[in-house]
DNA sequence: GCGCACTATGACAACGTTGTCCCCGAACGG
DNA sequence: CCGTTCGGGGACAACGTTGTCATAGTGCGC
């Protein structure tokens, strides 16, 4: 058992780290031979190879990636990613796959949560263009990204994903919010629901406002008519969708169903129907895990974390493989999926 | 609105990125003027600064990290994280903890997912040391860690999260699961419960063999006995978690209680159960979300992802500003959360 | 034995930044 | 008027690596 104390730890004599130098010395070669033998060069003698590489290994040497970037100043091998939470399990997912579709092209993925903060998304955007990232992935927090112009067009590719940028045009992926709400609302009217509510995150939000524009048309379309008494629109924690769910039960005219505009707002939602007697019809926007556990089993219009993430890190890719077409806008299906808190009729 | 065509669209220059020198050019000083004032070093004239600023500006200048970092020498401003899946709720969790305290350090956060292969894991872990990472954060796969040895040697500190590494004594954070699954054999046998089954995942991996101990440990001191053929350990889809819960239910002495080794199999658990007519008490190790909203609700064995990924982080920032005392072992507590599924009688 | 091709290796500069040292000119005291 | 101090700024080397070019040695055909 190797035993080591941790940095700086009594006993434990710190080592300066080992350079190509260093290992040249030992090997008694020049430092481009070594360069050789870390990059599997052609020409290098298998026997100087092989003193090298034992140099290399006595040494513990490990080739310094910022020199090497320096250098060769093309690619560093990075992307960055820069999205609302690393933690919500939307995003996540997306995460994990935009780390998939790196890792195939010998990428690493560098993260950031923006928390929503149009500062701290430029900020970290521009913390990664500083570190030379190939390519960015952005999910917009704010609406102005005229800061990142100067880094497009000193060639890094921008993909904004599951919303638009403001004032820049990018290639970007979405998802069809507008036809998702719709479907939802289309859903509810079949099942003979006239008196639909919709509870959706902040207006400034595009996502939110979009899922708002479907609903509406929804409505519309359905013939129900879109009624502003029906809507409340803001940032949603527990207790104000458990507020904004009585009000429109205890209404003079009660919604019978309510189509909520994301996960988050879909779970409060249940939570705070769990105990109640009188249940609307529901219909959530995003899948989430075990929501076909719940009881009723909750009708969702699901998109995938997974797909929004490939498709953007496909389309960077395509850009660092030379892609030079225009922009494009990728707008990826949702689709309804019935469980069973959406299939009921008014009571 | 500023319009601008991706990398290499028609009637795009694309323009070399800017550098030091090409600002000092443009502000009529020298490159190391410009240096200072992109330090914010004292002792530039404001009106000198004020030149070079505009010169930033106009030529969209960012300064090359991988330069200065390899100038410097010292810190990089990154650390590394190795976890088994960032899409997975639990380690997205961590992640995003172990950010939020990089972030008050003035740190980025890279990630990366070894799916349990010890040769990812390592292959991450060695691709962020060449990087140089200020520190490693490692969830491990594997149980050899002697590869590290030379990263630590030069001063990369490493915290081990979740498992401890097998042949190195380093910084490590675990929960405690042993005490976890043995107050959760407790509890259901305060229910009368004598017959109850582990499902674990397979008992190469550290956190699933403690688990068992503590179930084991659980057994024997609740007076009831180890018996192993209520044990099934093994990695779990949830078409092998309901074969094995079918197993458990037929046996001529059937269990009337499960506890779950990890929340996917408690997951898988639920949903296997979900039909059937007779349920046996359920006591599952990790909370998740919704747990509280099935029925019956899910009573678990909690710990709290964050809090794991503070710690470590905590710890890592610690060596970083010099803490040099020997490798600590600290073990966060997990606590019972009674919800249903785990209070009632044998049937 | 001579030129030639070819293999294996090395010398050197350069990537963009920052630390060290130095210099110029103005202000100031005697 | 001279020496000293100080604020402002520049020259230069160095970080660790890799691309370019050069060179020594070897084998081969004639």
């Amino acid at each position: 058992m190797t035993t080591l104390s941790p940095n700086g730890a009594a006993g434990v004599r710190k080592v300066r780290r080992a350079t190509m130098n260093d290992v040249a010395r030992l090997a008694g070669v020049s430092i481009k031979t070594v360069s050789r033998v870390v990059n599997d060069e052609a020409g290098v003698h298998p026997a100087t190879a092989e003193r090298v590489l034992a140099a290399i290994d006595q040494l513990g040497f490990r080739r310094n990636l910022s020199a090497r970037n320096l250098r060769r100043g093309s690619s560093t091998g990075t992307v960055g990613l820069v999205l609302e939470d690393v933690g919500n399990p939307f995003y996540s997912g997306v995460t994990r796959a935009v780390e998939e579709i790196a890792r195939l092209r010998g990428r690493q993925v560098i993260t950031g949560s923006s928390d929503e903060d149009p500062a701290r998304e430029r900020e970290l955007s521009l913390e990664f263009c500083s570190r030379r990232v190939d390519g960015l992935l952005i999910v917009p927090a704010g609406l102005q990204h005229g800061y990142l112009v100067p880094e497009m067009r000193a060639g890094t590719p921008v993909v904004f994903l599951d919303r638009p940028a403001g004032d820049v045009v990018a290639d970007t992926v979405l998802v069809d919010n507008i036809g998702g709400t719709a479907a939802a609302v289309a859903h509810l009217a079949s099942f003979g629901h006239r008196r639909i509510a919709f509870l959706g995150d902040a207006p400034d939000i595009f996502t939110a406002n979009e899922r708002l524009r479907g609903y509406r048309e929804g409505c519309v379309r359905a013939g129900i008519g879109y009624h502003e008494s029906l809507v409340v629109m803001g940032p949603h924690d527990e207790e104000s969708v458990r507020k904004a769910l009585q009000g429109l039960q205890n209404a003079a005219d009660p919604a019978t169903a309510v189509v909520t505009g994301n996960n988050r707002i879909t779970v409060h939602a249940v939570r705070a129907l769990a105990g109640s007697a009188v249940r609307p019809a529901l219909v959530g926007f995003d899948d989430f895990e075990l929501a076909d556990l719940l009881s009723p089993p909750v009708t969702v219009i699901a998109h995938d974390a997974s797909a929004l993430g490939k498709a953007a890190a496909d389309l960077l890719f395509a850009r660092l493989d030379g892609d030079g077409s225009p922009p494009r806008r990728v707008v990826l299906p949702v689709r309804l999926v019935a469980r069973g808190s959406g299939e009921v009729r008014p009571s």
